[in-house]
DNA sequence: CCGGTGACGACACGTCGTGCCATCATTCTA
DNA sequence: TAGAATGATGGCACGACGTGTCGTCACCGG
């Protein structure tokens, strides 16, 4: 998804196979001992087509995330009227975690695996959520919010759907993401008072 | 501070000596645009001596947070009693805005702007943010906290602090940062309802 | 048929970060 | 006081990372 009907000329998959040799690589021999020419290689490219396509060594594992902070903050821009903000930002979370999860529970959860298995990829995932943060700060800057209150609300909403998708991902059972979302916002709110 | 009195044999401050080195070149040239050896020949050290003291280039701005999560471990950890959970966090930051802060605004924010300067740079700030909310994690597991309502508290202390740091920041006026960390948490209290 | 477009290959290069050993001033020990 | 131990630094080599640049080659449009 993402790709255009005509599809190029090349095979448009380059990106989707270094994906894969990566964490195919990164899981049998880990990060740091794999060298971005064997995921190159695995993926039947060369060295400088993959930083073509991935700005560094870490990139390549949050290719999935790329489209998040625009595919929320279209769903933020068209929600019901009404809503006080932070049910805006938790509900642009709730279409989210409709849609695009609960089916791939088991591939979120390899990858996850990964990333907290090395330091520097959780250094990035920090970052990738801090960027999302500032995409729905901006649509709440939009629809009028002052600029302070926009970013701790952002920071709030992230910090709520990060902790929601650890418990959804740690647990045994398949809860459906929505569930533990709104159980993880009930839980800090209790806490903090 | 923090070291002894005998002050070894060689010169005892090189960690200091490349900090202050880096400081001055980030602010001249640019992050991207220094190189290590630039940094260890402006301190009269080598390029080897920095890795020993700096784990990559990035680090070197963040030598003065490096006690910091045990700082924060150490108030708690004697904290009066009876406080709520929430209670108990804030006033471990409380007690930090009082003592180290306050004096250093303009070091802070000349460090803060070089930080912000470079995505790599607020990656990494991230990172230690992630690493103080671990440590403080840590203090309430102790305390008999449940492992996810302390993760999720950590981490709402953390991102109180931070944006707090970044309003007494960018305010004109010198309020104390204690005020403004405690007008920081009101203000999310009310947003999040 | 032919020039433009765009992804990929190939090469060179500077920087990053580490392993290894030598140096040398201080401190400890006999 | 002589010699051994300690520990921070210097020096060197090396693999990996990430980028600039040019060439190649399939497809597309006129």
């Amino acid at each position: 998804m993402g790709y255009g009907v005509t599809m190029g000329r090349w095979a448009p998959d380059a990106a989707i196979r270094l994906e894969r040799a990566a964490l195919e690589l990164f899981s049998e021999q880990g990060f740091a001992d794999t060298t971005v020419p064997q995921i190159a290689a695995r993926a039947g490219l060369t060295t400088r087509t993959y930083f073509r396509h991935f700005a560094d060594k870490r990139d390549v594992l949050f290719l999935r995330e790329r489209e998040f902070p625009a595919v929320v903050s279209a769903v933020l821009a068209d929600a019901p009227g009404g809503l006080t903000p932070v049910d805006l930002v938790m509900h642009g979370f709730d279409a989210v975690a409709r849609d695009g999860f609960d089916d791939w529970r088991e591939a979120v959860r390899a990858r996850r695996r990964i990333i907290r298995s090395d330091m520097h990829l959780r250094e990035r995932e920090l970052l990738k959520s801090s960027a999302l943060a500032g995409a729905i700060e901006g649509v709440l800057v939009e629809h009028g919010l002052e600029a302070r209150d926009a970013a701790l609300l952002s920071s709030f909403g992230v910090l709520v759907f990060d902790a929601a998708l650890d418990s959804w991902l740690e647990g045994a059972n398949d809860r459906p993401l929505h569930d533990v979302l709104r159980e993880t916002r009930d839980r800090l709110g209790r806490l903090t008072g």
